[in-house]
DNA sequence: ATGGATGCAAATGATTTGCATGAAG
DNA sequence: CTTCATGCAAATCATTTGCATCCAT
């Protein structure tokens, strides 16, 4: 069997499982079995996760969180994830490939989490750039009250 | 001695100290000298201060490390410090009374801090404020590599 | 074949908590 | 005099690590 033919068949089985072969061929990282789970499993979040939830929702149950832990700080090194504060005491992890670059909005009492999409720190990061920093990146997160909790 | 004099005298010996029972009396928290010393360390750093950082700085040698925790949490609650993730494991903290509200930029190699006073984030929270929103805060740091760091 | 990934168990280290005592209002 | 803060010691809990085995390349 070869190369092309071997392609194909996996791509028939599943797509999505195909692109993450290609992510992390990309990075010169080593496909595996819980590496494929895991990201499925960011894949399929509609909000960043902590470990301990991304353990939870992995099909494989004999899978040990110390995998996860592992497997996601080799994402975060590889620019896979990123990483998320929300001034609880869990970091959170969100898939960053075939994402916009985005922000959060928490609401303070209910932890719902919305999107904030716009970005507009392009001039801070231009005034940043001329102060002599380079490869500048930052980290936003906004927490309010959202309106179904102002009413109770 | 009546209760006059007894204050006068305290802000002959102190008067930072006179200012930090004014704020402690302001949140209805009571005043000890344990509080009075982690203002004191966290109005003399030009920097935000891990827990671990300000237990080292202050006088009393017998000052326990959950002394620090409990106390820092508590004005954290009161809004007298706010809480500063830079993406390493300790939590920062900087003093929030009488500095205007800034943000940071952290070199990733060396991790220098200096400050970010610019703050264009009034539109961004008017948007979520039309969008139900209340109460907004937010979190912004910068994260880049310094002109010195990028000469080696 | 061989270096790296995983599961398991144990260690680590930051943070929290129970309790007795002492200080603040 | 009553409530709350502190020091001390012990507990907790997220995260990391050592090691033997297994798997990807």
């Amino acid at each position: 069997m070869n190369k092309s033919r071997n392609k194909l068949f996996s791509a028939e089985r599943n797509d999505v499982s195909e692109e993450f072969r290609f992510l992390l061929n990309s990075k010169s990282q080593r496909v595996t079995g819980p590496r494929l789970e895991i990201l499925r499993v960011l894949k399929e979040s509609r909000d960043p996760m902590t470990i301990s939830e991304i353990h939870g929702k992995v099909k494989n149950k004999n899978m040990d969180l110390a995998t996860v832990y592992r497997t996601v700080n080799l994402f975060y090194e590889n620019n896979i994830v990123c990483e998320i504060d929300f001034k609880d005491e869990f970091k959170r992890y969100e898939l960053l490939y075939d994402r916009n670059h985005h922000h959060h909005i928490v609401c303070r009492k209910c932890r719902k989490i919305e999107n904030v999409d716009t970005c507009i720190l392009n001039e801070l990061e231009k005034f940043l750039t001329e102060k002599g920093y380079s490869e500048i990146t930052h980290s936003l997160e906004f927490f309010g009250i959202c309106s179904e909790c102002r009413k109770n």
